[in-house]
DNA sequence: AATGAATGAGCCTTCATTCAT
DNA sequence: TATGAATGAAGGCTCATTCAT
């Protein structure tokens, strides 16, 4: 085997970890989560696992990394086309029900990991990853709104406010779904209401 | 002493921890706090603690009901005398906006410990724990704005979706502030937003 | 109980403690004792032993401690009664030999533990440890030396070299014997050549 | 390639590694070195060192082995030309003085890793190397004076005696340069007493 | 009621050696 | 021969809770 092989092999090896990783942090969260964990679920050694990872917070932080990645890439993918911002927000707020449903359902997802990963970890790098992904919704929500403001459907100087009025709402609402608290009526109250402002100023 | 005496020592005794203990979470979040730290905060025996709380998860969910109550106290108290919406609500949001501004700073508080302790508690009674801060922030919301309904500030059938935006966003602003992503200039303009909707409708 | 009868608890406890673990570190030396064979040894459990030790070190540290300064108090003793100088050197040499002769024989002894611990530890406060063992040895013999001064069997600008030449080849007999080289006859031909360098002056 | 040049291959591959192993253990001494160094150090497998050593013991043992030979040759090859016994014995001391100087500043030398490797291990077999390493200088000493005896400087039955005077001075002195507790003068005045020994004789 | 010594489960990490390729 | 991924035993440490006094 040649060492391009080699790596690929090696480079495989860690992207299955990294994915079984995602399903053990999604389906338990950060927290409850040990190496012991993991290395069930990998059915890979107690030594095994330090050969691709130093430790658990090493290991969730590539998970993350190469997820934010993906979701990043989808986004922009999406918004290229210029499409109708009615149907582009319409499209973003549902995808964002479904989603605040699931958890709300306990279904997993990461999202619990990542919260109790950001309440727990408080070095400069690690405030450096929790910021990463916020400005990554916020640049999302953002070039949805610049998408809706070049369609005239609101002022330019109201996308950073309107943004984060969003971004807060989810954050919220991703924390009541969390704690098995958002209805479904609630998230369609909040996002009729968001909505609602765009077609008040046309 | 007498047997209602006894108890009275009890209580008193149990109050007393309570207090020691919620200084001690709020300056350390729960998971990093051990029986130890509680144990010398209150200068207690390690055998002791245990004839008044049967658990550190106990004390701690003590501890929040303990603070709940109190808060709640507080906040009916203000409004039973029916002063003017207006000031109330700048009152209210200039009360959470110095709060946020702290936990920003890394200003002991309960709300990390809470957050740790949901995140990694999922029993039923836990759930319920949660609920009920949710529910008390939710009724003092509504009760405020029920005040300026009654004072003619907005519609009777605008305080739900109203308390549950203004919940929704503290809620939010909670997270990024305990993970150190809040600024200032965001509370303001959110809280600005917020206080503009029933100026136009007056 | 009162705190007096607590702590003197915990003192004979720790002293039982250190009785035990110095059997085991004169069986099986330094390198090869941990925790668990102390813990096995003293039948106490795993978590219990960090109440008194916090390491397999610290633990070794007061097992030489507290021999060092019994070993001292027997030599002092006697040696203030100005004894005949060649009936104590002879006595000294005599013992050192038993001694020796235990270790090749593999006689229990810390000396092993001592070696090993000072071969693989170089802190400050390791080698002030070592120091104080070696400056206890020299402080020995050359008291035992002085009286020989005082009776007149050599003179005092000798007593320095005298006490490091039998210091030395008391140290080099140590490791032959601890490595099971060394023969009584040496042992012998070597004390008797160091006893006639006393007759030769006289 | 024949069989003949494959294993001529195989022996120099060896005698590289130990080489390499022989600086690593001198420089770290024996309880300090795992394989992980050995193998950085020697540009070879993780699983490759197995095929020329069956383990890190083994590995250890035969660097000794080579470096005794190599020793031993050194020597034998000095007496041949039957040179002065008072210069030779002369060197031989400025040497030891020089290499104890060296090993109490902490310079690389394989005898701390020989004493680390004699302290935990046991066997009959590991027993009979250090033997070994006693018996090579034992016999150096002797050879020496033995040419001092032929030059009629010390009696022919004195040899033994000294021999293991010498032998064990030396001993203990590389146990307290090891351990940081030589001084130069002490060497100083242990050789010059050694020394006068013979001149007093003539 | 109160103490604090004792327990033991739980988690982490390292490393010599083996084994499939 | 050669590789390096994988193993798993071994040891370390912490801490909530129990129990004898």
């Amino acid at each position: 085997m040649t060492t391009a092989e080699l790596s690929k092999t090696r480079q495989a090896k860690k992207e299955a970890i990294l994915k079984t990783a995602t399903q053990v942090f999604s389906e338990e969260g950060f927290l409850n989560v040990n190496m012991q964990r993991i290395i069930n679920a990998c059915g890979i050694s107690r030594g095994g696992i330090y050969l691709y990872f130093q430790s658990v917070d090493e290991l969730f932080i590539e998970v993350i990394r190469s997820r934010s990645v993906r979701q990043f890439d989808l986004i922009r993918q999406e918004l290229k086309d210029k499409p109708d911002f009615d149907k582009v927000l319409t499209d973003y707020l549902t995808d964002h029900k479904k989603r605040l449903l699931g958890l709300s359902q306990g279904k997993p997802s990461l999202l619990r990991a990542m919260y109790e990963y950001s309440f727990t970890h408080n070095t400069e790098a690690d405030r450096r990853l929790k910021q990463k992904q916020v400005n990554a919704t916020r640049a999302t929500v953002q070039s949805l709104l610049n998408l809706g403001a070049e369609q005239g459907k609101l002022a330019s100087d109201q996308v950073r406010l309107l943004a984060e009025e969003l971004m807060l709402l989810i954050e919220g609402m991703n924390v009541l779904a969390l704690t098995g608290e958002l209805q479904e009526i609630q998230i369609d109250r909040q996002f009729q209401q968001f909505e609602r402002q765009f077609d008040l100023i046309n």
